[in-house]
DNA sequence: CAAATGAGTCGAAACGTTTTATCATATGAC
DNA sequence: GTCATATGATAAAACGTTTCGACTCATTTG
């Protein structure tokens, strides 16, 4: 009825049941008169050990929680979908926790994985810049003997290794490509701005019109939320309140697929009137009408990284702190072209 | 230096190890001065219960496993991010597998679930209206006592609840919509068409032709790999072979953004020119230009569902088997239009 | 030929819980 | 005051592995 166990397996084979473990794990020596028997009697019973068992016994789970904000946000599900596929190569066994954006579920997430006695955790978050409430949470992990990796999450001052996508660079050339074109009124659309969501976006964005000696509006700062909706309806409004601007910054490409929307049915057209520049390159922004310039983020190669190093760290005993800051490319298409506005 | 166990904090209790069991876990009955005794206890330690250990000796894992084709694709993202807030609510542990696309891998993680000893799966996958290899595993999969849902996947005559959108009556209702525009000349684009990936819709399509007495032309049916770039391919390429096409049928959104593209690059207005017609109604194509029309998949719907049936099939010990199918909805927008070709 | 070495196998302890049967002790009925 | 009955608490047996020290032969070494 019930499953084979490792008992029923070395009985079986006339064997101990510790004589079994070790064929079944190739480690010490055995005799292959032995070893041919254990494996038949394995297969006879169509044995499968028991991963809980050897996780208690063995003090080690092969297991890694990968934490990410939002599978429903394709930029992160990108990121773990890469991930996973080294891990699970590896051999590990992954448990997966979203947090809905959300700080208290992480936290909560965060005990579970302890509570699994997981071996290794990749942090995957909003990388803000800024102070995040659980800070403190992470630098504790890995006092719990729990290997730590950051990806696009920041934590100041700790040996722990962080991945990320150099974003505030990739901001900053953005808005210097608008300047370039001769634009000067360039608003910008973040996402979840108040939390941080797209901070070093926007000091690169305000770095590049400080070089260029262009005051900094606030004004023309707008929070579209990281999705198509609302990049559409902050642009609308934006329309309304402010209509000379000539060119806008997208914190990401889902919501300027929004943006291009509300300005084509505002009558304005891209990039004659005004020039739009995304963010993160999806593979989309390619084929929407006009194509959309914007920044690649290599999302996938910061899945792999961060695999890597996971990888490597629970290995080693070593901790070896690495920052790895991926570069990013600013990707030119048509929906940025010279400004036609005289000021 | 390691983690306090369940012996430490009945140790500093004074009570036994069994009784601070009952204790935590608000099983039997204790007096209230030892319950607190013990409560006092876990929180001076900062106990947390091993949950290996738990599983090992409970027969429980509480533990579901969630196969998933891929998590790269935002459809089945958010099916999964739906599904995954429900069950981590409910107290359980998510093992996240990403066969990606891949049949072997899925093989492999199934056995891989077992030797998890998880409680339940939930089984996401493309539904194919045809057999699969691996369907003779799932099958098997209620026999080791493992409860299971289908989503989006199907297995016939089995017992096994099954949950997926209607997707077949969705492309009948498509292409009637553009039949009744006075189309006949319809193509499709479909994705992974060889290993069945859009078998309904297909059906679906070939289905509504018939009903409108316009014989199927197999030369009007190409395979776009269900991605932007894939229908930018596709169809130009059929373009170029059958130019005189009014209206196209295309099996997902995605898709669909390369498909305008190819349109406008090749001087065809859309609607005026060709109708296209997607499936999925992703959030970003109400934004396209012009705005897609689509078939309404209630993906988050399906997630929730799926937790649904697992939840209550992880209580009972009844295997109530419920095959649920959700009503799929034509969303009219402007990329349809009349034929304005006279044949 | 005795002693040291080594290969192959095994028994038993450990991992940290849950759970069941048992044991005291106190409570109530008569 | 006795006997049955609850009530609380416990000891001990699982759960299915890994791992380490010990043991047995057979082989090599001096």
């Amino acid at each position: 009825m019930s499953r084979p166990t490792l008992a029923d397996v070395a009985r079986l084979a006339g064997v101990a049941i510790s004589t079994a473990s070790v064929v079944l794990n190739n480690k010490g020596r055995v005799s292959p008169a032995t070893r041919a028997q254990v494996q038949a009697a394995a297969q006879a019973l169509g044995y499968q050990p028991n991963a809980v068992a050897r996780r208690l016994a063995s003090r080690r789970t092969n297991i890694v929680a990968v934490v990410v904000p939002s599978l429903a946000n394709p930029f992160f599900a990108t990121i773990v979908h890469e991930l996973q596929g080294r891990l699970l190569d590896a051999g590990l066994d992954i448990i997966m926790y979203d947090t809905e954006d959300d700080v208290q579920l992480e936290a909560k997430h965060t005990e579970s994985l302890l509570r699994n006695r997981v071996d290794g955790v990749v942090f995957i978050g909003q990388h803000t810049g800024m102070e995040h409430p659980n800070d403190q949470i992470l630098r504790e992990l890995p006092e719990q003997g729990v290997k730590l990796v950051l990806v696009e999450r920041e934590l100041s001052e700790s040996p722990i290794p962080q991945i990320y996508a150099d974003k505030e660079e990739g901001a900053r050339s953005a808005v210097r490509h608008l300047v370039s074109l001769g634009h000067r009124r360039i608003a910008m659309v973040g996402g979840f701005l108040s939390m941080g969501g797209s901070f070093l976006r926007r000091r690169g964005y305000e770095t590049a019109l400080q070089e260029a000696k262009i005051p900094v509006d606030s004004d023309l700062i707008v929070d579209g939320g990281f999705t198509p909706l609302g990049g559409y309806q902050v642009t609308r409004e934006l329309l309304l309140r402010r209509p000379g601007i000539t060119a806008l910054f997208v914190a990401n490409d889902l919501m300027s697929i929004g943006v291009l929307k509300a300005l084509q049915e505002s009558g304005k057209r891209v990039p004659e009137d005004v020039s739009v520049i995304g963010f993160d390159n999806i593979p989309e922004s390619r084929f929407l009408n006009p194509s959309l310039s914007t920044v690649d983020v290599p999302t996938r190669r910061l899945g792999q990284a961060a695999a890597e190093v996971l990888l490597s760290s629970l290995e080693d005993k070593t901790t070896n702190s690495r920052t790895i800051v991926f570069p990013v490319e600013l990707i030119i298409r048509d929906s940025t072209g010279p400004c036609n506005v005289n000021i």
